[in-house]
DNA sequence: TATATTTATGCAAACGTTTGCGGTAACGTT
DNA sequence: AACGTTACCGCAAACGTTTGCATAAATATA
């Protein structure tokens, strides 16, 4: 039963030296002749020796771990967001411990929590859809622990974000529907309760209000972020008197649920709907007719993330301004439109 | 700069108790009065107190981790893998480090390394595609850390893994080719060292005598996992004399790169070229005309494994038999063929 | 030769827990 | 009254490191 994983103790026993002078040796201190140097270090490896980060961590009362959050692993986005996260992460010797809420707040708040026992030194979340509470952000803060929001994020709370501009990509999508000819403009938003949904929305009206189109309510069908809202959403859009001709979707998922319900039904895209997705996951472009969609930085998104949460992590001056980093997205068209 | 985390010697010290009674407290070990149970409870919430782990594990020589390495999180597969092994982690209070090996033998062995410095309590894996060498795995079997691969294995280590029955997979997809009247069926294979690649060319031969099909040589490339070498894999086959009538990728980016690549130069699928894809990724019901593939359970696959590396962490008995688990693909017919 | 300096090493405490063992006080039993 | 139980709690060691300080030996300086 006994494990067999080597100390540094097991190392100085063998020697006839003390484990401070192996500690040393492996580290290479100065103070060590070359000979004791040598003689550790052949017989670490030997050993087999790998040193114990949790012994160091407990010693250093820091860890090398930084956490992550996030609704779903298997979503494109999130998966895109995660590879450039651990890019950084190993690049500057850091390791990820990744958890998914499954748009719980319950579960968010408990991996938080286990994630703060684990005294990550810093931790980077995308907020799921049911979070109404920022208790378990106060935490962090009153820990100590340095994290930064991407892409849904909690907009009182104040600390560093990354976040594309959603309102703009909106708007431009929309522009582009309107200034394509489309009259009745139809948007499938996201949950009320999330920032993209809302500043995605926010876009739909100021570009509906800059061509003084006027806003009708029933266009707008609210979901949630998949293609079963998608479906859902274009069947309710269907049963208006007056339908749409152009649908802009919050994300591509929604978008490619009301394309295959589109479909479904007979209609044909661009000519009876035009549709427009949001996020340009690879299925847009290869999808019949391709689907016109705005483009987000998915990886550059979590590279930037992790690279402002270490920059806050190994800042060691008492205070750090929270940045906010707002990237630019692409309007990317298609034959959807 | 002194952190502001919360320890049982806090709580002691408040309300001039010993450590190990706050200790027991929390655990809440018989011996403890509920006076003072309920004493250190309450001031334990009131100093937003959270367990170090860190220590525990340094304490119990086991932490409640377990790694994970892939050639790229971002890839639909393994992020829908990782889905599955986060939620099977969660329930049983385990977290999970994620690393990529981005395809590359070193920072596959580097990742092996950093983990179990972090003392992993297991570690799951899927071996990159420049990974020849397998001392990294001898590591783990040294320091009596189980481990399970999945998907792409390491044959000739003993140890439990899960795969998906690559070789009866190809077989039907070929078989269903053949039987649908293709004569000339191409492989655009995956890379030669990979478990994979070899069951499902193996596949691909098996079906080919099974009917009394010769094999040509010419027929088969062999490339990378990707769009582009579905796109490569393609334009080789277009410079053959005798061109194929059907081509099986090793997998759905390969097949689709090929895919693009057929109505790139204007040929007609299925009529010029039938296709089938191998992982039924969400691509592939979308495009036109949908993909016929062999439909793998991701999700499933991530959750048995990490079911099968928790039973063998969990079994405290000396030995452990590796199990491995090949699950049964399922063959969607669509339109490409 | 005596002193100062350098070089190489060890001691011991600390990081935050857990836990075996022992101890004390209160109680119950004869 | 004497003893045995029980209930509750603290001591101290341990987990594997790191590091300030002391120390001893070797060397350099005067």
């Amino acid at each position: 039963m006994r494990s067999n994983q080597k100390t540094i103790k097991d190392i100085a026993r063998k020697l006839n030296i003390s484990p401070s002078t192996v500690s040393r040796a492996l580290r290479n201190h100065p103070d060590i002749s070359s000979r004791t140097k040598e003689q550790v270090i052949s017989l670490a490896k030997e050993l087999d020796y790998h040193p114990n980060s949790i012994a160091q961590s407990l010693q250093k009362r820091s860890t090398n771990t930084i956490g992550v959050i996030v609704p779903e692993i298997k979503y494109h986005f999130f998966s895109s967001v995660i590879s450039g996260i651990e890019d950084v992460a190993y690049e500057s010797g850091y390791i990820i411990m990744v958890c998914q809420s499954n748009e719980s707040y319950e579960r968010e708040n408990i991996n938080v929590r286990t994630l703060v026992s684990n005294r990550i030194a810093g931790l980077l979340i995308s907020i799921s859809q049911t979070t109404k509470n920022d208790e378990h952000f106060r935490i962090l803060q009153r820990q100590g622990i340095p994290f930064v929001f991407f892409d849904r994020v909690c907009k009182n709370i104040e600390t560093s974000k990354v976040v594309v501009d959603d309102h703009d990509g909106a708007f431009r999508a929309v522009e582009h529907l309107i200034l394509s000819g489309y009259k009745r403009i139809a948007h499938l938003a996201g949950p009320r309760s999330i920032s993209i949904s809302q500043d995605r929305f926010q876009g739909y009206l100021s570009a509906l209000k800059k061509y003084n189109i006027p806003f009708e309510d029933e266009l707008v069908v609210y979901g949630g972020f998949n293609e079963e809202d998608g479906i859902m959403g274009f069947q309710r859009l269907l049963q208006l008197d007056k339908k749409p001709d152009a649908i802009f979707a919050v994300n591509d998922p929604v978008a490619i649920g009301a394309f295959m319900q589109i479909k479904e039904c007979g209609f044909k895209i661009p000519d009876d709907f035009a549709l427009v997705g949001f996020s340009d996951n690879p299925v847009a472009s290869l999808i019949d007719p391709p689907l016109t969609t705005v483009a987000q930085p998915k990886y550059k998104i979590g590279r930037i993330a992790a690279t402002l949460l270490l920059e806050q992590i190994e800042n060691t001056t008492d205070q750090y301004k929270p940045k906010v980093e707002v990237l630019k997205t692409q309007l990317i068209i298609r034959k959807s439109t």
